[in-house]
RNA sequence: GUGGGUGUAGCUCAGUUGGUAGAGCACCUGGUUGUGGUCCAGGACGUCGCGGGUUCGAGUCCCGUCACUCACCCCA
């Protein structure tokens, strides 16, 4: 066993009823997404690694430490995607779709890449179901995908769910607003927890976060980035939330909301759940007018979400998937039958029925043992004595010719 | 990347102060010479995560390693 390969590190197959559970997950994204006018997209599983340089940017925790890049054996290196929206940006100039009807709405369901250590709800190859809107800075795009998530995230039950909103206006008032807060924070040290002030330069962002009572304290009367909003930014912003009040969506404004990309103005947002633990982010996103520009494309608004197929699945409380239907189960009593049971077995999906065909060589008490537990509506029997065909339901059973069996079943209804 | 916990059958787990591995469920067979859901009997499945060390002897003790897991960090 030494040697056994294992699935790599932050990995996992999908299996049982986790896929069955995926595939519900991936009906309700397409009904919900699709009816508001979305359309599937795919790129490919790995991209130029400047892509996610300079869109994702150069200083974030993904770009520098979480990415899986290789080398082409050419002229540049390849990286695995770790997110979606770069790429959907980067298919949109390369297919020229700013002729298209703006704004352009894209979906996407995928897997992506990061080199974290692995936790409940982290992995290293992870699933993400995700909508890119390109072209209309109209905060009715964003309130519209807000609502998007919300209505999925209800559709798969999931519990103990809340929304957080938040503007981080443009990058000049984030830039600024930034250095605002750290010399703020700084000017306040003394009170502040030991891990806060380690983190003024890296994540500042964060002490609002922080459960220390001098650090509360300090944060109380701290400059919040959404009083330093300009004025288009705010009134976007209201806008937003207009809409999202008029539906009655219910959210709480969260001035300290930060998001891990750089490519973020505007509007943010985040679904998190208390179901989870600590990775309690299920899905956010937020608007990215900049990024377009930012990888060699026109100013281009555009906003978007992704969220954890993972971690909606933890969540997850009325995704009851079902075993599919069995209408029939083909078995045989004698190898000589085995041709002509497959044949019915053949016949019958090309009726349209559900048909599974003995094949481990049972006795025929495990034939029906088995049939029952595949939950088959009926079980047909080759053998020496005709083809029996038996109700499971009823317990009916009847001797019939095995070219008959479809008429049989047909009769009874299915 | 840092720190803590845990790895025994397909699954959930037991295994006494170190003495050479068990239960339940699931699977297969038989009881019913061709008939399911209950019951009874039987069977197959483990180099005890992996490697090394201590020992006459290691699932048990020690070290390393891999994986999972929790927290930090970060995010989906």
């Amino acid at each position: 066993m030494s040697s056994r390969i294992q699935a790599p590190r932050g990995t996992f197959d999908v299996l049982g009823e986790d896929a069955l559970a995926r595939a519900a997950l991936e009906g309700h994204a397409r009904r919900i997404l699709e009816g508001a006018g979305y359309r599937r997209i795919e790129t490919p599983t790995f991209e130029a690694t400047e892509l996610f340089a300079r869109g994702v940017g150069e200083s974030t925790d993904v770009v520098q430490k979480e990415m899986f890049t290789f080398d082409s054996g050419e002229d540049q290196t390849f990286t695995l995607r770790p997110e979606g929206t770069a790429p959907v940006c980067r298919a949109y100039l390369e297919h020229g779709m700013h002729k298209l009807p703006q704004p352009v709405k894209l979906w996407y369901l995928s897997s992506y890449f990061r080199r974290e250590r692995p936790q409940k709800g982290r992995f290293r190859q992870f699933w993400q179901v995700g909508i890119e809107a390109i072209g209309s800075d109209d905060p009715g795009v964003d309130a519209e995908a807000i609502l998007l998530l919300a209505e999925l995230l209800e559709a798969l039950g999931c519990r103990g769910v809340r929304l957080r909103i938040g503007s981080l206006g443009t990058p000049a008032t984030r830039a600024s607003y930034r250095e605002e807060l750290q010399a703020y924070l700084r000017a306040h040290e003394e009170r502040l927890a030991p891990e806060v002030v380690e983190r003024i330069d890296l994540n500042p962002l964060r002490a609002f976060d922080s459960d220390h009572r001098g650090t509360q304290e300090v944060m109380a009367d701290a400059p919040r980035l959404l009083d330093r909003l300009n004025d288009e930014d705010a009134e976007h912003f209201a806008a937003v939330q207009e809409m999202l009040d008029a539906v009655g969506q219910s959210y709480e404004v969260d001035s300290s909301l930060v998001r891990g990309l750089d490519y973020y103005t505007r509007t943010v947002f985040e679904f998190s759940s208390d179901a989870l633990g600590s990775q309690s982010g299920v899905g956010g996103g937020g608007r990215y007018d900049g990024l377009i520009e930012q990888i060699g494309g026109p100013p281009t608004p555009g906003i978007g979400w992704a969220a954890g197929v993972e971690r909606m699945l933890l969540t997850a409380s009325t995704i009851a998937p079902a075993e599919p239907a069995l209408d029939l189960y083909v078995g045989f009593a004698g190898e000589r039958y085995r041709t002509a049971a497959f044949r019915l077995a053949a016949d019958a999906r090309r009726a349209g029925l559900s048909a599974r065909l003995e094949l481990a060589g049972r006795s025929v008490k495990g034939q029906f043992k088995q049939a029952d537990r595949a939950g088959a509506r009926y079980v047909a029997i080759l053998g020496d004595e005709g083809t029996s065909l038996k109700d499971m339901e009823t317990g009916d059973q009847q001797t019939v010719e095995a070219d008959t069996v479809m008429h049989h079943i047909a009769k009874a209804g299915l």
